[in-house]
DNA sequence: GTCGCTGCAAAGTCTTTGCAGAGAG
DNA sequence: CTCTCTGCAAAGACTTTGCAGCGAC
């Protein structure tokens, strides 16, 4: 019972912390914040998936229909919080880029070529290999992406 | 000193076992052998960088202006190698979709993200390491890519 | 000669931008 | 009150498609 309460609380407490960063964000680049733009955020965070700034604007359209939050101020959002690193953008294939937060620590991505569906993993063998190669090479990285991609278990059984 | 290797130079396959390869590629699916196709492999080959369909156009319209290759052919040949395999094709960032030829043994990339250069590398601990991923989680896997964002050693000096 | 290919231009997509009114600070 | 944001629609960038003549086989 406890752990359900903790969990939920964990949470919130991440969210709230998320809102503050970007909160502070806006205010030492003197941007405001909106309803628009918490609401974007806010719906990165609860779904915790990758989306294209499309699928994300349906979502906040059925959420928030009152709002009618237009397909630019997505975009706009999405560009933000990319310049300032708190979300992540992936292009894969003809599908297009799709959207997660990047406040989480930092994974790979599985893709499946036939649903379109990402799983994430993190192995840090290869994070320190990463990091050596790049180190022998004298590349000084300051990011990488990986993707592995195939056919993910339920496409399988299909 | 260590298992890194790269390969700038590295030409394995012969433009000519190439060339068969498209040929019988062409003929299998009662398509046509062109000379716009073959310049566009060609270029691909001799280039052996990542280029996009934009630039590859240019070059193409520069070394043979007599044969005014459109754009859309270009499109439509990449489309074309890269349903069959012989080209792969990277996308990052706001840059757009790159091709290579997919012939060469696998590799990895360096991404510039000062200058746009792409260097490549392969590490066999890293490739192993994916395997066993895959395996472990179930999934299917076909492919991967893997890209490390950093500024080069020129980009460094400046 | 047949049927696929090509260049062109038009049409699609996806993303960005200009603008005038709305709203945060 | 000021100055940024927003939705809208128009404009851009990139890619695909329809078509009529061309060219490989």
């Amino acid at each position: 019972m406890s752990n359900i309460t903790t969990d939920f609380n964990d949470k919130t407490i991440e969210y709230k912390q998320l809102l503050d960063d970007f909160k502070q964000l806006l205010k030492k680049n003197n941007l405001k914040f909106t309803i628009q733009r918490e609401v974007i955020l806010e719906t990165l965070y609860n779904l915790d998936e990758h989306l294209t700034p499309e699928s994300l604007h349906n979502l906040i359209q059925k959420k928030f229909p009152d709002l009618n939050t237009g397909i630019a101020t997505v975009y706009r959002t999405l560009s933000l919080l990319e310049e300032s690193e708190m979300v992540t953008s992936l292009s894969f294939g003809a599908q297009g880029k799709k959207y997660e937060l990047g406040a989480k620590h930092h994974h790979d991505h599985f893709i499946c070529t036939i649903c379109g569906s990402i799983a994430e993993f993190v192995d840090e063998q290869i994070e320190e290999r990463q990091r050596k190669i790049a180190q022998e090479l004298g590349f000084d990285m300051k990011d990488h992406s990986m993707q592995i991609y195939g056919i993910c278990k339920n496409c399988q059984k299909i």
